[in-house]
Parts: C-alpha cells; sequence; structure tokens
DNA sequence: TTATTGTATTTTGAATGCAAAAAGTTATGA
DNA sequence: TCATAACTTTTTGCATTCAAAATACAATAA
C-alpha cells in the first residue's frame, strides 16, 4: 500500500479519528446508503478493488461487509464472479408486501399500547410536515418524512427484534424505488391514507391502525408493482424519486 | 501453515472435491448448527484460532462467517475482543414470540390458500410421526419432527422472502432451547395444540389457523419464559432438551 | 468477416503477515 | 496478604500476498 489507511483515515478524509466500530460495519452501512441513495443500481456488478479504493479501505473489511449485505438480499454474490446489487421482480414485490404488512400490523397493535403523549405529537408533527412537502410536490422530501412515521411507529411498538426485521425489509422495499417511479395519483391517495393512519394512532385504535397500514401498502404494492412492470417491459431502470 | 488446507480438504477429512460453495457460507452453516446443537453455549467465547483449527479453514473466510452470524443475532461481536454466542434474555423471547405469531399467522393464512392436497398429507404423515414421539416420550425426536411442520407450513406458503424471516428467527429462538427446558404439562398441552393445527390446515380454515399458531406460540412463550426465568435465577444454563 | 483457440490481465477466494489492543503473568511494594 | 505495575503472550483488526478462476484480448483459421 501506497498510503497508510491509518495516516489518511479510512472513509472519509476527515482527521484522523481513532476507530471507533469496526470498519466493515461502517462499510456496511455506507454502501447500504449507496444503494439506497442510487448510486449503486440494481444489477449493476461491485467489483471489489474499485470500492476498495472509493472507501480507502483494504479488500478484507470490505468483503466482510459484502457477506452481511448478501444476507440483508441487497446484494448477490456469484461465487467466483463477485458480487451484484440486487434486482427486485415484480414477484419479489408481491413476496414482501405481505410480510410488511404483517410486520407493521403488529408494530401498529403494540405503538397504540404504548406510545406516549409526546409520541403522538412527534408523528404529528411529523405527518404535517410531509403534508406540506406533499402540497408542494417535494417527492424527496416527502418521502423522506413518509419514511421517519412509520419509522415513529416501529420505534413506538418498543420491540428490536420486530424493529431489526423492519428495518431489513424497509431497505430491500426502498430499492424498488430507482427501479419504480410515483404516480401522481397514487400520491394523493398514500396522503390520503396517511391522514387515516395518524387518527388511528391519536385515537390509540390499534385495530384499526394495522388494517389501515394493511391496505396503505397493498396499494403501494400494486403502484410499485405496476411500475416495475412497465420498466420490465420498456428500457431499463427509470431512476427518479420515489413511491409512498 | 503446515498443512495446505486445499490437500486436506477444510471442513471435512475427506476427500479433496473442489470447492463448489464458498467457504464462508459452508461456515455460517457449520457455525449456526454447533449453536443450535448446543455444541456452543449462549454467552460462551469464540476465539477465531480454535474454529478456525477445529474446521481447518484460515480466520478470512472464519471472519466473514462471523459477521454474517452476528448479523442474525445468534452472535454478539464485541470489538477487540471476539465474538461470544448470544444469550436469550426473557426480554429477548417476549420481543420474539409476538413477532414470530405475526409471521406464522401470516404463513398459515398463505398455506392455506396454496397448499395441496399431498402436501396435506406430508403434514399429516409429519404429526403423526410426531405424536409417536409424544407417546413415547422421545423428546428430540418430538422436536425435530415439530421442526419439520412447523417448516412445511412456511414451504407451503410459498414466499421465500417470509420463509427467511423466519429461518433467522426460528433459529434464534431455537437457542433458547439450551437454556430453558421443556414441563410435561407443557408438553401435553403443545401436543393437543398441534392437533388443532393439523385440523385447521386439512379444512384450510386459514384464519384459524392463524389463531391456533398464535396460541400455540403464546403458550410456548411462556412456558420458555419461565424456564429461563428459573435459569436466571439459579445457576447457568440448565442445557437438556427442548421446547415444543 | 466470424469463430476459435491461446495468452495476458483482471478479479476473486483464501492464507498469511503485522501492528494494536486485550488478557494473562510475574514481580514489586505497601 | 493484597494491590498495583511492568512485562509477556494471546487475540483481534486490517492489509497484503498468492493461487485459481474468470475475463479481455489477440492471433489464427475457416
Amino acid at each position: 500500500m501506497t498510503v497508510s489507511a491509518k495516516d489518511a483515515g479510512p472513509l472519509a478524509g476527515g482527521p484522523p479519528a481513532g476507530p471507533g466500530p469496526p470498519l466493515h460495519e461502517e462499510v456496511v452501512g455506507r454502501i447500504r446508503g449507496m444503494i439506497l441513495a442510487g448510486e449503486l443500481l440494481g444489477g449493476q456488478r461491485v467489483p471489489e478493488k474499485r470500492l476498495c479504493d472509493q472507501l480507502a479501505i483494504s479488500r478484507t473489511p470490505l468483503r466482510e461487509a459484502l457477506k452481511v449485505l448478501a444476507s440483508e438480499n441487497l446484494l448477490v454474490l456469484l461465487p467466483n464472479r463477485g458480487a451484484r446489487v440486487a434486482v427486485l421482480t415484480t414477484g419479489d414485490v408481491d413476496e414482501m408486501f405481505p410480510v410488511m404488512g404483517a410486520l407493521e400490523g403488529l408494530a401498529g397493535e403494540l405503538a397504540c399500547r404504548r406510545i406516549s403523549d409526546i409520541e403522538i405529537d412527534e408523528v404529528r408533527a411529523l405527518h404535517y410536515q410531509m403534508a406540506a412537502h406533499h402540497k408542494r410536490q417535494e417527492l424527496g422530501e416527502y418521502f423522506k418524512l413518509n419514511q421517519r412515521i412509520h419509522g415513529k411507529i416501529f420505534e413506538a411498538a418498543g420491540n428490536e427484534t420486530l424493529g431489526g426485521l423492519y428495518a431489513v425489509l424497509a431497505a430491500r422495499i426502498r430499492m424498488a424505488r430507482y427501479q419504480a417511479n410515483l404516480s401522481h395519483q397514487r400520491w394523493n391517495q398514500a396522503m390520503a391514507e396517511h391522514e387515516e393512519i395518524l387518527e388511528a394512532l391519536s385515537g390509540r385504535d390499534g385495530p384499526r391502525l394495522a388494517r389501515i397500514l394493511r391496505t396503505h401498502l397493498e396499494n403501494t404494492c400494486e403502484s410499485v408493482k405496476g411500475i416495475i412492470r412497465a420498466g420490465e417491459a420498456g428500457d431499463g431502470p427509470v431512476n427518479t424519486s420515489d413511491n409512498a
């Protein structure tokens, strides 16, 4: 190695900063971020050397990270021929959404039992921010808030096991974002569904929240599938914005 | 290295046998097996060198495997101080069972929709085998069949995403096996519940199956928790047989 | 031209090497 | 005796090395 990674400080150009968390963990987060940000597109090959150079680390921690990401189904590892970013088919989407429905249903019920008034206010605040972005047609911002709201519900559920599975599945679903785009019609509908989510949560009506979350997901699923189908038929990844 | 791993054939004393699947994958399975078989007990340290020698591999693929197992929550990685087999607390159990309930509920409903007559017969056959082991008080055999029945239900559900999450969570729950032991009373009850599971599946009654599976799990959860509590209060891991 | 074969280059899988951190041990002093 | 300090050994984190596999490329023959 020409320049010691210790000297340079890997993963950034910043100051040395003693290695807090293990490198491979950092790298898992970094690559997952790249995938969810669309910097690495579905189907794309991920040569080790390129990523090593880019992140300024050696192959060892990188490869450890790739194994973990593969176990999360964000990457596919082909023996002797490297890693590829996973591609979602309509079949995958069809599988993932019912599972997400089961997880969200449980999260909704648990959250209604345990959520505090303060937390409800926090969700409400996020909701209105999101509504504002919807009104201004700011899809990216809308989507971020949307994520945070759903995250809050899982947080309020207070079940880390549930939260962990959700995080993995949610990441996988978010990949679809770069294959599918959101229609205006669906967006309006999604926003209306979110109104109901807030109502049910405010009233701590577990069954209702579970039902709405499930419906919300089913609708999202159909929307995503429709657009993936279009993408599959036509040209490559459309890669814009977002889905609700 | 004194003896080339290539010559010896890692992971076995058998013939050369060109490396089919990547080594780290094999190792993940191997170590997971050790944990689920009780060869590695909860809380125990897992020094890399010992496992390397035992499996006749170098540290690189081993460490890749450890990262994956940690992401499945079977191991806990402490920076600079190695890996430990995860320990389940009653709190963990309390979290895991509702999640498993949600997954099994969905699996039950999907299975009732899609299961073939042949598959039902297979489950029935497994069920009667299991009942026989129960009658003969063969706890280990009983448990194996129990696993296969639940596995069949997920298989019949035909949703790989669901199956994947189930596999990870089921493995984690199975770890409790070596901290908790099954009472005769609970065993009889579990067997009765399994009668109902078979009935509901035979009648393709999704809602009923989902309900029974959930009840079955809640009862198992209480049983496991009770015994873990006893173990926590008294001496270390009890390490015997099984739970339903 | 288009296939095909042989060769050089790249990329991957796995082992080894090295420095830092932790754990273990002995020695010293109260 | 017990506690602390100095030192040794072990273990871990990461970089590097080496061989096998795959890929890219070039030359040759049809």
